[in-house]
RNA sequence: GGUCCAGUGGUGUAGUGGUUAACAUGCCUCCCUGUCACGGAGGAGAUCGAGGGUUCGAGUCCCUUCUGGACCGCCA
């Protein structure tokens, strides 16, 4: 092989050069006996041109042939202005053909070529088309900075185990049985939570990995049951050091990737953040925020609202400016089943036009509600009011999923912009019906605020934590905290969760050892890589910027995993044959 | 665990109870010396995801099931 050039790189400078290329067919155009051919690599396409001299030699060549070819770069008489190396051709003077190839399934060369399960089933196919490469070129750009950026601020990378110590708290493990001892199992990390804690323990101070990480849960649209986590774990550091490190970081990147230098990052508390925007992952590149008029309707005859405001709930609303006429009946009627996926009872509508008030409450709020409404939500003309009164949660969810929807559809969102938010002061504990006792709403290592210590056993439901996330247009990218590193502080956060010592130690106990030999403060975060590759490609499917992705169920459609083992391999793990019923 | 959408030649679609299942593209053969979404002529290729039911008659209606997708729950 003495390929000379990549096929994309090729330019009216080259003229007269000879030149050695390399790739694929990826289109035959044929006129008599002279034969065009669109040469793909991983550069570009190039057009070769084959006079009738060379027509024997590729009589038999068919799309995703592999070729090599010598010729000499000539200037075109006809210029294609949609090929980067559309000025010139390659008279062809040489070609050799390095394998053959059968029709495929596929057509590569046409990009929008079927759906993606069958994409997903030929991925080897899909992937020689340019959009999924340039993902997987984006991706690997964006590792290369990170861990440039990272071991320049001083950080190590260090790998961590992939069979650990299956810790049922949290999301499900996958598990891997023991050969060696039966009846035993490994999980594959969930996270590197506890190794790179335990590292910051085993003095690195600064450390960072590109984790693969694995979670035994339902697939979402950006959620894949293995992914990549850019973990970074630091000592002797409160919140401030932790954000300002990532947020270096997230400037680099976008600067070297997006050419964009970012605006200062805002915060918000978790609270906050809930009642403007019904969501802990709000979309900050457009307004229309949520309202608590809860106060309006204290002495409501309105049946409904009253019954909410008397059990505890608030009335949510929130203003569509010009909303009056952008939706039917029947749009309304969806968007009323759109709120109750939510749990929300019913979604209420008000429009406001020429002073006057109509829509499904109109008839059911007095006059002095209506007039209150208008002067605290400052109602102007064909203003559409939205109103969902419900538990507290459920009415900012729903009302803050409806946000979001309505943010799409009526194209509030301006596409250009990147909104990071710091969202932080996250409730220490979340209280789970299911078990009926307080979970960790982070995980049990996060630390609670310095003031709220003594609320861990008093008042659980307000004590917050030193948790934070940061959000990007709509999407968690990462989640970190400050840890606990003291070991009585550590004991009563089990305690706090129902957790008896003799449980923790029998969950954690090596890591509860470890902290009695001098741990120093330290605390991190866990980026979303793929999340973030997503919003640097501008898809919304995960499975864009994974090279093999798994499917909603969780199967690769083209290796067909997970799939059933032989009898012999259960035998030797000590696992009967699974019955099928 | 739940809700909703989709499944028709290799690929992508049309077909809303009635002849031989249509179109585009790909594939095969032939023609064509300046195409680049090349063009022209011809050809092969589908038990309409699977199973059951309703009907004189089902790609079409009903039930079950499988697969893919989106969402809720779940994801410390």
């Amino acid at each position: 092989m003495k390929r000379t050039h990549h096929n994309g790189e090729l330019r009216i400078e080259n003229v007269n050069a000879h030149v050695t290329l390399c790739g694929w067919v990826a289109k035959r155009r044929n006129f008599g006996a002279l034969v065009f051919i669109d040469l793909r690599d991983r550069e570009g396409l190039i057009q070769l041109v084959f006079d009738e001299t060379m027509a024997d030699s590729i009589s038999e060549v068919r799309n995703e042939y592999v070729l090599q070819v010598d010729g000499i770069v000539v200037e075109r008489q006809d210029k294609n202005p949609k090929l980067a190396t559309g000025d010139i051709e390659i008279k062809v003077e040489h070609v050799q053909i390095l394998n053959t190839a059968k029709t495929t399934p596929i057509i590569v060369a046409d990009e929008t070529d079927a759906l993606e399960d069958t994409r997903l089933k030929y991925r080897y196919l899909d992937l020689r088309r340019a959009p999924i490469q340039a993902n997987l070129i984006l991706r690997h750009q964006v590792t290369m900075l990170v861990r440039n950026y990272l071991s320049d601020q001083g950080f190590i990378e260090v790998e961590t185990p992939i069979l650990c110590k299956s810790t049922p708290e949290g999301a499900r493990d996958y598990l891997v049985p023991s050969r060696i001892t039966p009846g035993s199992f490994y999980a594959l990390p969930q996270s590197p939570q506890l190794y790179k804690q335990l590292l910051m323990i085993g003095g690195m101070e600064k450390y960072f990995q590109i984790a693969r990480c694995f979670r035994d849960e339902d697939l979402r649209a950006d959620r894949q049951p293995e992914f990549s986590q850019i973990d970074i774990e630091m000592s002797f550091v409160d919140e401030e050091d932790v954000w300002s490190l990532t947020e270096g970081l997230m400037c680099h990147i976008f600067k070297k990737i997006k050419h964009v230098d970012l605006d200062a990052f805002p915060r918000l508390t978790y609270e906050e953040c809930m009642a403007r925007f019904g969501s802990d992952k709000p979309d900050l590149r457009f307004g229309m925020e949520l309202n608590d008029i809860s106060s309006i309707f204290s002495n409501t005859s309105f049946q409904v609202f009253k019954n909410v405001l008397d059990d505890g709930g608030i009335v949510n609303a929130m203003v569509v400016k010009q909303g009056t006429d952008q939706f039917s009946r029947k749009d309304l009627d969806k968007l009323q089943e759109f709120v109750k996926v939510y749990n929300a009872k019913a979604l209420a509508y008000l429009k406001y036009d020429q002073g006057a008030f109509s829509g499904s409450v109109h008839k059911v709020l007095s006059d002095e509600e209506k007039q209150a409404i208008q002067t605290q939500l400052r109602l102007e003309d064909k203003d559409l009011v939205f109103m969902i009164g419900d538990r507290r949660k459920i009415a900012q969810t729903a009302m803050g999923a409806l946000r979001s929807k309505l943010g799409h559809s009526l194209s509030l969102i301006d596409e250009q912009a990147y909104r990071f938010l710091w969202v932080t002061d996250f409730p220490m504990f979340e209280y789970s019906e299911e078990e009926d006792r307080f979970v960790a709403a982070h995980h049990p290592f996060t630390a609670p605020n310095a003031d709220d210590v003594d609320k861990l056993m008093s008042d659980p439901a307000h004590c917050m934590s030193r948790a934070y996330d940061l959000v990007l247009n709509g999407y968690e990218l990462l989640s970190g905290s400050i840890r606990i590193h003291d070991q009585e502080l550590q004991a009563k956060v089990f305690e706090a969760i129902g957790m008896s010592m003799e449980e923790a130690k029998n969950k954690f106990g090596f890591f509860l050892d470890a902290f009695q030999y001098g741990t120093p403060p330290h605390g991190g975060v866990g980026i979303g890589l793929e999340r973030l590759i997503m919003i640097l490609a501008d898809t919304e499917n995960i499975r864009d910027v994974v090279a093999f992705p798994k499917t909603a169920s969780a199967s690769d459609l083209m290796s067909e995993a997970p799939s059933p083992v032989y009898d012999e391999q259960l035998k030797e793990l000590h696992l009967s044959t699974i019955d099928k019923e």
